[in-house]
DNA sequence: TTATTTGCAAAAACTTTGCTGATAA
DNA sequence: TTATCAGCAAAGTTTTTGCAAATAA
């Protein structure tokens, strides 16, 4: 990694910044298709791959995050530091959560069973403002 | 629901019972496809198809329950009870976490954008014994 | 008897990858 | 100049589904 750094092993170039643009430009966390769409207004030749190598990429790099959130899709987050998520049960959307990250669960360092612990994981699982709306018409 | 099981307008079938007690029998997180592995056993005829079509519906059912922890596959749970779990980043492994359900998170009802809170999820992501074995060795 | 369930195969949904030409530095 | 990257299309992985035959109750 710093050795590629160094060299410069890695360009920037117009797809990967307008992805990496269109990320940090909403708050919502959006998918591959979602991101691919944005972009394309602005690079209508660009293809879905490029999105997805893409993203993979920067979030490799620690420049943006993955989030493997509940759903059938991975999302993004323009953010890379840790934080909760809030995902909706009728739409899929994903929002950011207001509470800071558990001290307690931070501490946690081995579980039953010797799993080493690397990090936590917080979603909670909701119903968005429109979707409540939805439901409360019908 | 209850008209349902009123009317008892469903079967326990040969590959039901089996796939439920496959999955009872394990304290692992088996995916679709090992629990596949294993009823194929003792059903050699089954389909996959029925694998995921039972532990969907045993799932509706709350026999059992789904879990959408992190990674490509779902997972199955014989415990319906919400609990925590661990993945181990290098093999995909699931197990119980010796954790009490947070009473705090349990409490929280909304959340910024005025999401209304279900429920939450906690998944720790660790390195199982295995597999630190196998890395120390590397 | 008959509504539910199965096996099979095809499709769907999402993501990754091989290859060739393009391009950032 | 050249190693990295993009576009395209094909393939991979996991899950769902339509249909006709089988079966639990």
């Amino acid at each position: 990694l710093a050795e590629l750094s160094k060299k410069r092993a890695f360009r920037m170039t117009e797809q990967r910044r307008t992805i990496l643009e269109a990320l940090r430009a909403v708050k919502t966390h959006p998918s591959a298709d979602e991101i691919y769409e944005t972009v394309r207004r602005a690079l209508p030749r660009i293809s879905l791959g490029t999105v997805y190598r893409n993203l993979e990429f920067l979030a490799d790099k620690g420049v943006i995050q993955k989030l493997d959130v509940g759903g059938s899709q991975m999302r993004f987050d323009g953010n890379p530091k840790n934080h909760y998520h809030v995902r909706c049960v009728d739409c899929g959307r994903v929002a950011d959560v207001d509470l800071p990250v558990s001290r307690t669960f931070e501490k946690v360092k081995t579980v039953a069973d010797g799993f080493e612990i690397l990090a936590h994981r917080l979603e909670f699982i909701g119903r968005c403002p429109a979707c409540r709306r939805r439901k409360r018409r019908r």
